[in-house]
DNA sequence: GCCAACGTTGGC
DNA sequence: GCCAACGTTGGC
């Protein structure tokens, strides 16, 4: 069954303008380093899932548009790389501690939805990303949750 | 750029 | 296995 999710970024390092130049509007989406994401992207984000894109630290901050999952969570080989910035010694392939899913853009919307008119919505008042002191970069979007977004906030 | 809220590390 | 110290995230 497909599932909702939200992806967060900060657009410093990667927007969803820099997903739509990428051959395919499609990427990576690697280096996430929390455990709780990354059992998210290894078990439970699956192929046609859809996701928001969601820029954090930056003004304003919010959801600017959607992708959809194109494969399932796979070993972050970026972890391996002595090179990259998402190097971890501790990550081996044959035992990889960081996993990655790869995505393509979707929609992007005319105007951003601010964190702060998502707050205004008793409907949105359990999401995740709306709790006190969240700040899990992968998390989930229940089926209502994003509809009504999509439904009534989305241009 | 600040700093509260989390998450992780490591000494004991 | 506790918890202080340190590191990171992300809203403001």
């Amino acid at each position: 069954m497909k599932k909702y999710w939200l992806f967060k970024s900060e657009p410093d390092v990667f927007s969803i303008d820099n997903l739509i130049k990428l051959p395919e509007s499609s990427s990576t989406w690697e280096g996430i380093r929390n455990y709780q994401a990354r059992n998210s992207l290894r078990d439970d984000v699956s192929i046609g899932d859809e996701v928001f894109f969601y820029h954090s630290r930056i003004d304003p901050i919010g959801i600017v548009g959607t992708m959809e999952v194109i494969k399932n969570g796979y070993p972050d080989h970026f972890s391996f790389d002595k090179k990259s910035k998402y190097y971890d010694i501790k990550s081996k392939k044959e035992n990889p501690t960081w996993f990655m899913v790869d995505v393509k853009f979707q929609r992007k919307f005319k105007n951003i939805i601010p964190l702060s008119e998502l707050r205004k919505h008793f409907e949105l008042s359990k999401m995740v990303l709306l709790q006190k002191g969240s700040r899990l970069s992968i998390q989930p979007v229940t089926e209502s949750e994003f509809k009504f977004i999509m439904d009534n906030l989305s241009t």
